[in-house]
DNA sequence: CTGTTAGCGCGTTCAA
DNA sequence: TTGAACGCGCTAACAG
């Protein structure tokens, strides 16, 4: 490896003349610096990251820590992440939690051993240990998609309830007024309750009762969505309309509408929520509620880099908008 | 931050005392080494993993140079090495290339800089300057699904030609004689010549003569797999099954055919290639030729590991089988 | 078994 | 504008 050091011997000058060279410090003479800079080149120097980040104690990393990147939501949102880190100078250490708790502080104490300068935290539920492990890494953090604000943790999100609400609004102004809810698992404080309430809170605002046969609690998986619709099916009267908490289990719901020669969307209106890939994949492809992922993705980088450069934020908490994707399950042309 | 040093006073003993400590070396006394576990414990010690990496010459980071993220097909291999990487103590540093050759070599040097123990590269084409780059890396690299053993770099792959001739074999096997295919980019050296390839030759050894008029060219988008299938079902006579070359274009072939009204699989078997989450997901559920994912990317980290440990490898290309997943498109039941 | 010394590659004083 | 000296936190070599 070649250092300073080296390209210092080369030219008989001192080594922090060289530093301050290749780090375009304002009182070096041009004449010098430009001899540094074609040793440099000529040596095919490189710069030692590792010992500029001790030296300065700033690494320009930041941890992701994410439940599963081989899941498209994730996925969408860390290609956002990556893209404004790597704007800023930044490079991403890649954590996958699998969803396991210990996982989560594990790797958050690694992050902080590695000395990144910010974290970007989305898995997981937020139990107080979690919480704990949060505030014990002593760099900023911000969350995606969690419920952060509450402890004072800077967050990025949607509002799971009104958007909800959205999707549900758009099928009765479709003219459907018994629409079958497929919920996450409830206990989820973030997909689960608020997007069942946004459900509700929709239909009461149309004057619509609510009518817990037709509401069915899956687990987010394509599955679960089979069997919670095959359950709707039986509910009298039966709904003509099914709106379900993600796309996946949006798509398992058309595929039980298949299995009972059910066509979409002439006989059944079918929604989803999230919008990865899959949404448009699927025929007919599925409508449903957009998230913005890779802007979730980007904003929070942004406000992360914000505070890891001591400029503040305005807002501990930004809530992005959704947007309704029609295509042609609901009646949309589709493809 | 704490340091050993902070212990080190703490405990009125050396600093090197306090790192063999807490490095469980040989010959430290069982008492210190218990007293020095008790004041790291209580004082919140974390080691500083960059100071560790510079002292060491080694950082336990491994890069990967992948060309899109929210590509099912890179996430679920993502996945794999992840996996692998943090079971041996190495983070991943994600570097997305959204396939631009000089990102490449940009992200390239970076890592360099990083002083990254390792390489996993699986992005883009290989011209001679992006070889070079990887060659003055001086770290070991490994490729996934690309021609680097050509050029001395160890790779994970798939034998693209046969893997390809198994799907055709599977078609022919059902009684199909009349077989469109839908290519990649035949520019492409790894998934699209090949698989023509493979599709050419299980025609051949099957007496099937070759049907220019049945080949079409995609881009392995969905839109394109529509308007290649849209071009098959023109061929008189038509084919009785439709092979492409990724499961994103069988999926948009599947779309094509619904809007021609034709049934899938009973006027028409559909296969496709990868076997990403997509190809459940889809209606029917697609018959697809499974590339082993997460076995690429953690047969590539552990080949790595072995190259960064110094410890050889016995082959140079090590060559994956995929198997066939029959599913619902071609006659199997589906979900 | 432990202390001393030196050094990893770089940035940053403080003088000159 | 440049050089000399020191420190970042940790590991390693050599004594003792």
């Amino acid at each position: 490896m070649i250092t300073m050091k080296d390209i210092a011997m080369e030219l008989g000058i001192n080594e922090s003349t060289v530093s301050r060279a290749l780090n375009n410090h304002p009182h070096v003479h041009p004449s010098t610096r430009e001899r540094v800079a074609e040793a440099a080149r000529r040596l095919n120097y490189r710069p030692n990251t590792l010992a500029r980040s001790l030296a300065t104690n700033r690494s320009y990393v930041v941890g992701l820590v994410i439940s599963n990147i081989a899941n498209l939501f994730f996925a969408e949102v860390t290609q956002g992440i990556e893209q404004v880190a790597d704007a800023n100078g930044y490079s991403v250490i890649l954590c996958d939690t699998a969803r396991d708790a210990a996982k989560e502080r594990r790797y958050l104490d690694l992050l902080a051993s590695r000395q990144v300068d910010g974290i970007i935290f989305m898995s997981g539920r937020l139990p107080a240990d979690t919480v704990a492990a949060i505030r014990s890494v002593k760099c900023p953090v911000v969350m995606i998609s969690r419920d952060g604000a509450r402890y004072g943790i800077p967050t990025v999100r949607i509002n799971n309830r009104v958007e909800a609400a959205r999707a549900v609004n758009y099928l009765i102004n479709l003219g459907h007024a018994r629409i079958g809810f497929i919920s996450g698992q409830l206990d989820d404080a973030e997909s689960g309750l608020p997007r069942l309430a946004g459900y509700k809170a929709a239909l009461s605002d149309a004057g619509i009762p609510f009518d817990p046969c037709i509401v069915q609690e899956g687990d987010f998986t394509m599955e679960s969505g089979v069997r919670a619709c095959t359950r709707l099916l039986d509910a009298v009267p039966r709904p003509t309309a099914v709106f379900a908490a993600n796309d996946e289990m949006a798509i398992g719901a058309m595929k039980a509408l298949a299995q009972h020669g059910i066509s979409v969307p002439k006989d059944m209106a079918v929604v989803g929520f999230d919008n990865t890939a899959l949404a448009r994949v699927v025929t007919p492809a599925l409508t449903t509620v957009a998230q913005p992922l890779r802007s979730l993705g980007s904003t929070a980088t942004e406000m992360l880099i914000r505070m890891m450069t001591g400029q503040g934020l305005k807002d501990i908490e930004v809530v992005l908008d959704c947007q309704l994707v029609v295509r042609s399950s609901c009646g949309g042309t589709g493809i």
